[in-house]
RNA sequence: GGAGAGAUGUCCGAGUGGUUUAAGGAGCACGCCUGGAAAGUGUGUAUACUCCAAAAGGGUAUCGAGGGUUCGAAUCCCUCUCUCUCCGCCA
C-alpha cells in the first residue's frame, strides 16, 4: 500500500512508474485518492473543534457541579447535548471518508522500481544473467521426471490424488529422503549466510493475509478455512513477514534476516494444461524462504546479497540456470523489483521457476506499520524483502531430470551428506 | 467442551463517574555529583491523525477490540477477542 503522502508528492511520477504495471486507471485513482485525503482532513478538522469545545464544556459543567453552580451547569449540559448529533454525522463522515480511503489505496499496486522493464507478459522479462555453461547431455532414452517417478518410485501423484486431489504429491523411499535433505540443506545455507530460523505456523489470520498483500485482491489463491476464519499458508513470506506487524524497530536493529522452511499452498485456481504436469505446478510444495526487513538505503543492496545468495545454492547442487529481471507485467502486485530464477530442466527443454526474490519497499511495511526510529526519533517505514530459497518440487524435477544416467539418478555431492546416498 | 479470574504506558503496578493532565516503582536516555564507577539526585521518556511555511507549540483519538449510557467513562452496561487457573478430552 502506497503511503498518501508519497501519492500526493510524487503524482505525476506514480501515475507514470503505474503504467509499467498495466495499471491503466492510476490516474484516475490517484485523483480520489487526493480528493478523499482532502475530505477526510478538512472533516477531522472540523470534528476535532468540536470535540475540543465539548471536552471544555464537560470540564466546566464540573467544576460548577462541585461549587453548588447547579443552575449555570445544567445550562451548559443541555448546550453540549445539543453539539451531539453534529458530532455524531461528522463522524459518519470522517469514517466513511477513512474506509474509502483505504479501499482505493488497496486497489493500488505497488511503484515498480525505475530498473523496471515495460512490458506485459513472461516473454518482455530481461535476462539479467544467461547460462554461460553446459547444458546437461541426456542419454538415449532419458525421461521426463513423472515417468523417472514411476521408474525409481520417488513420488506417486496418483497415490495424491486418492488422498487428497490433484496436485499433492506423495513422496516415497528415497524421493520423500531427496525433500528433507534439500530443506536440511536449505536451512543450513541460510544460516551460514546469516539468517535465523523460524518454524513459523502455517496458517494465518486474515490481518497477516492483508499486511503482505494476499488479501484482499489474491482472496482465491489461497485455501481458506472457513470455520475457524483461518487461511493457509502460500509461502511462508507471510507468517515471517507478519512476526513484525505492529513494531517499531530501533536503527541499529538492521539488518533483520530471517530463514524458514513451510509448505506453501495454492489453489492455482485457473491454471491447468500441458506444462502443469508432474511437480511443475503443485497445491502444496515445500519450501524454504529467506525474508529481510532493512534500512530503506540498504534495501536494494541487501535484494543483490538475497541474489548471490540463491545463485550459489543452484551452484552447490550444480544446475543450470538463468535470472530474470521481471518486467511490469509479469510481477506481483505488492513488489517493487523481482528476480527470478529459472533453472533448466533438459528432459523437458524448458526453464522452470524456482525462485523470486523481490523488494517490497514500503508496500508491505505501510500496511503492516512496520517502522524504524531514526536518530531523530522519527518513526520512518522500513522496506521488507523476500526471496524463494529455495522452492522444492521444481528443484527436484530438475534434479531428476538433468542428473539421470542408465544406472540411476546421480545425488550433488553437496546433497549427498544430507541424502546419505549417491544414487537413485 | 465446563467453571472461574483477568487484559492499564517499554515493563511491573495503582486506579469503581469529574484537578487522572493515568499515581507509584522499574527500565532506558541525558545532566549533576564522583579520580572513575556504584549509590544519590534532577530532567525527559507512547502511537496515530491533524493545525502551523518550518521549528516551537496547539487540537483530537487511543487504558484488549467494537458499540452503548452520560454534560463527562480506564471506571457503568452490551457484544467480541485474547490470556491465565482448575476440571474434562487429547498428540
Amino acid at each position: 500500500m502506497l503511503q498518501v503522502s508519497v501519492i500526493r508528492e510524487n503524482r505525476e511520477k506514480i501515475v507514470e512508474g503505474l503504467k509499467k504495471k498495466h495499471f491503466d486507471k492510476a490516474a484516475l485513482v490517484v485523483d480520489q485518492i487526493i480528493e478523499v485525503d482532502d475530505l477526510r482532513k478538512t472533516t477531522q478538522g472540523q470534528l476535532d473543534a468540536l470535540l475540543s469545545e465539548s471536552n471544555k464544556a464537560s470540564k466546566s459543567v464540573g467544576e460548577m457541579m462541585k461549587q453548588g453552580r447547579t443552575a449555570e451547569a445544567e445550562v451548559l449540559k443541555a448546550q453540549v447535548s445539543a453539539s451531539k448529533e453534529q458530532e455524531k454525522e461528522l463522524k459518519a463522515k470522517l469514517d466513511q471518508a477513512g474506509a474509502d480511503l483505504e479501499n482505493l489505496l488497496l486497489s493500488v499496486p505497488n511503484m515498480p522500481h525505475d530498473s523496471v522493464p515495460y512490458g506485459k507478459t513472461p516473454e518482455e522479462n530481461e535476462v539479467y544473467r544467461d547460462w554461460t555453461g553446459d547444458f546437461p547431455k541426456l542419454y538415449e532414452g532419458a525421461l521426463p521426471h513423472w515417468e523417472l517417478a514411476r521408474k525409481y518410485d520417488v513420488f506417486d501423484l496418483e497415490l495424491g490424488v486418492k488422498i487428497t486431489g490433484a496436485g499433492f504429491p506423495v513422496y516415497k523411499g528415497k524421493g520423500a529422503k531427496l525433500q528433507r535433505a534439500l530443506i536440511a540443506f536449505f536451512l543450513d545455507e541460510a544460516e551460514k549466510a546469516g539468517y535465523t530460523e523460524i518454524l513459523p505456523p502455517h496458517v494465518v489470520n486474515e490481518a497477516s493475509g492483508r499486511a503482505t498483500g494476499q488479501l484482499p485482491d489474491k482472496e482465491g489463491q489461497m485455501y481458506h478455512i472457513g470455520i475457524d476464519d483461518l487461511y493457509l499458508i502460500p509461502t511462508a513470506e507471510v507468517p515471517i513477514t507478519n512476526l513484525y506487524r505492529d513494531t517499531i524497530l530501533e536503527e541499529k536493529e538492521f539488518p533483520v534476516k530471517l530463514c524458514g522452511y513451510t509448505p506453501c499452498f495454492r489453489r492455482e485456481a485457473g491454471s491447468y494444461g500441458a506444462h502443469v504436469r508432474g511437480l511443475n505446478r503443485l497445491h502444496q510444495f515445500d519450501k524454504v524462504e529467506i525474508v529481510r526487513l532493512e534500512h530503506p538505503a540498504k534495501s536494494y543492496d541487501a535484494l543483490m546479497e538475497m541474489l548471490e545468495h540463491v545463485a550459489g545454492l543452484l551452484d552447490k547442487l550444480e544446475l543450470p540456470y538463468r535470472i530474470l529481471r521481471l518486467c511490469g507485467g509479469d510481477m506481483s502486485f505488492s513488489s517493487a523489483l523481482t528476480f527470478d530464477f529459472e533453472v533448466y530442466s533438459a528432459a523437458q527443454e524448458r526453464w522452470l521457476e524456482v525462485s523470486s526474490v523481490s523488494n517490497f519497499e514500503t508496500f508491505q511495511s505501510n500496511r503492516m506499520k512496520l517502522r524504524y526510529r531514526d536518530e531523530n526519533k522519527k518513526t520512518i517505514l522500513a522496506h521488507t524483502l523476500n526471496g524463494s530459497a529455495l522452492a522444492l518440487a521444481r528443484i527436484v524435477a530438475a534434479l531428476l531430470e538433468n542428473n539421470q544416467t542408465p544406472d540411476g539418478i546421480q545425488i550433488p555431492a553437496a546433497l549427498q551428506p544430507y541424502t546419505r546416498f549417491a544414487m537413485i
